[in-house]
DNA sequence: TCGTGAGTAGACAGATCGGTTTACTCGGCC
DNA sequence: GGCCGAGTAAACCGATCTGTCTACTCACGA
């Protein structure tokens, strides 16, 4: 019988959890493309039948990995942004440059996962696709959300310039030309705060 | 005999021309890995045998392939600023939002080719990986010229802000998420230069 | 006790990967 | 006439690609 496939229970088989931390990280490192079905099964200690057993697919592996990927940055971000609940709210729209500082520090060395996964999934169809699109949208929206909450007269203008300075941030540290690429971006959103809530 | 490889000349035969043309667009649209050379061969109308008498590798065509896009763009770039050579220099600096805003609507609906291929070629010994850093350090010079001349008072930290604008608006643009990335990017960038030169 | 879900081991399929090779044609140039 | 650069045509190499398959083991729960 074959599976759904792209639907993983919220709790993985053990043999599951190590495939997708494994491709996870050879994903993340080296490229979808360039990352084969065999070579994450063999690091994983698993056998191929295991892998298409769990998943289905290398596309569906592919759409989890971007889900997970996707779930442990809400959840980081809304976290870090939630230790300052009681400050005041332009103090919380920067804090999600700060949460980002600690991201890519610890997680995102080249550049961001999405935007890579992008680059490598040209069709719109691809199950990886749409978890990539979802997770911008979210952004988007949660800024938005901040920067009304912050008094900004045109919210959704300010959420797509935090956008563009949380992409370009996180771009720009992966690629190591510019150094604290973040505190810049932090900077230049400080200043457009101070514009768009006058 | 091997030939150098990396390293065509400038003007390429017939044949090398199709070949350099068609990977372009093939690598572009598809992503470098998932192009292979029979592919590029066949779509070329021209043999497997002539792309490596012309280029000696997958590699080397791939490097060949960002030097001329590194190429075109700088001209363009430096062209359009150069337009404005009577403007004010601030004028000047806003000049390459406007040079990108067409570019991106020209050639870029699939974002940065540069971030895009950087994904794909984590191996820093690659050929590609080294145009695609002069790529961005150019930028950056060039930037901090302009920042210079416009009157900054941190002419590399104001030029560190302008490509981290850049960099945000044309990945921004590619992924579809938020409309008119560049024009927000220039909003900011002139805030960025008001403060940056007071 | 019996069935089931999760797993191993490993062969197999057909296609494609980057790259090499041999044999040949054609046009220009000295 | 003779050479050479540029090209075609097509076979070939070993490796790898995604995906399927059979056969078997093991632990657990009704």
């Amino acid at each position: 019988m074959t599976q759904e496939a792209a639907r993983e229970p919220e709790t993985l088989t053990p043999g599951a959890r190590k495939i997708l931390d494994t491709a996870a990280g050879l994903f993340y490192e080296r490229g979808i493309t360039a990352v084969g079905v065999d070579l994450i099964a063999r690091e994983a200690g698993v056998t191929k039948k295991t892998l298409y057993d769990r998943f289905g697919s290398k596309d569906a592996l592919v759409a989890a990995y971007l889900r997970e990927r996707d779930e442990r940055w809400r959840d980081w971000l809304t976290g870090q942004v939630g230790l300052r609940g009681d400050a005041d709210p332009g103090e919380r729209v920067l804090a999600t440059f700060d949460a980002l500082a600690a991201w890519v520090r610890r997680e995102n060395p080249r550049g961001c996962g999405f935007v890579n996964a992008a680059a490598e999934l040209p069709d719109p169809g691809h199950p990886g696709r749409q978890v990539i699109m979802g997770q911008k949208r979210w952004l988007r929206g949660y800024l938005r959300e901040l920067a009304a909450a912050a008094g900004a007269r045109e919210p959704g203008r300010l959420a797509d310039e935090l956008v563009l300075l949380h992409e370009g941030a996180t771009v720009l540290n992966g690629l190591g030309i510019v150094d604290d690429a973040v505190a810049r971006a932090r900077d230049l959103a400080a200043a457009a705060l101070d514009r768009g809530t006058g």
